[in-house]
DNA sequence: GCTTTATTTCACCAATCAGTTAATTAACAA
DNA sequence: TTGTTAATTAACTGATTGGTGAAATAAAGC
């Protein structure tokens, strides 16, 4: 995964780690708030790996204080995937308009005119 | 990988997979179409295997035409995803804003205080 | 100094991923 | 039937991922 787009993606294709932003996306939190919801399923230290994912693709910055490490969110990575997915938005809204118009003239095709 | 989501993801964290999402959006394309770019990188039998990723995670359809197969490309997964980032870039954007404006207070020395 | 709390690092493991080459299937064309 | 083109499957490999428990580090608190 060596481009930082890829490593945001990759970074968001876990729910563990897309429940830890949701977490952040409330306020700042420390690694054992964020991780006190999932003690339940896995440990610690698996945890401070998924931070670390998170830490590397940018997405959260972790802070020190005194023995905590408070960590917030970075939405900065995020808008560059949005921004990816937008460049072929319109095309893949003209695809689903296509289709759309397909089914509706396959089903009937009474309500918004198109050509039959 | 289980969930649809996480799917999702996973299959965009792929420059290669990218690319052909990309190429797609410009329009259906049989697979040694999409392949034709990266013959120089990697064999058939990868592209084989990152177009089956992406159908697997619904962003992409293949149809048959004689020994053909046309790929096409499907929106929807892709929408969901953007729903997901749009649902917190709100919350992102509002902790920019309050970063914004503490660092603004701070300039201008509006001491306010923080009681218990 | 010793103890507690918060967090990370280490060494390991099983599963998945991304690629390979070689063989196979599918549809057509002669 | 034989051959060609399009694409997939099979069997294998090395690297990465996501988890573990045990030990190590860091900063207080007593």
């Amino acid at each position: 995964m060596r481009d930082p787009l890829s490593r945001t993606f990759a970074a968001l294709a876990d729910p563990t780690r897309r429940a830890i932003l949701a977490r952040l996306s409330e306020g700042e939190a420390n690694v054992s708030d964020l991780a006190e919801p999932f003690l339940r399923d896995m440990s610690l230290p698996a945890i401070t790996k998924h931070l670390k994912v998170l830490e590397n693709a940018g997405l959260i910055t972790k802070g020190r204080k005194a023995q905590w490490r408070p960590c917030q969110l970075n939405g900065e990575p995020l808008r560059a995937a949005v921004d990816w997915m937008e460049q072929y938005r319109v095309a893949w809204e003209d695809q689903l308009d296509r289709l759309g118009a397909y089914l509706k003239s396959k089903s009937k095709g009474a309500d918004h005119g198109h050509e039959t």
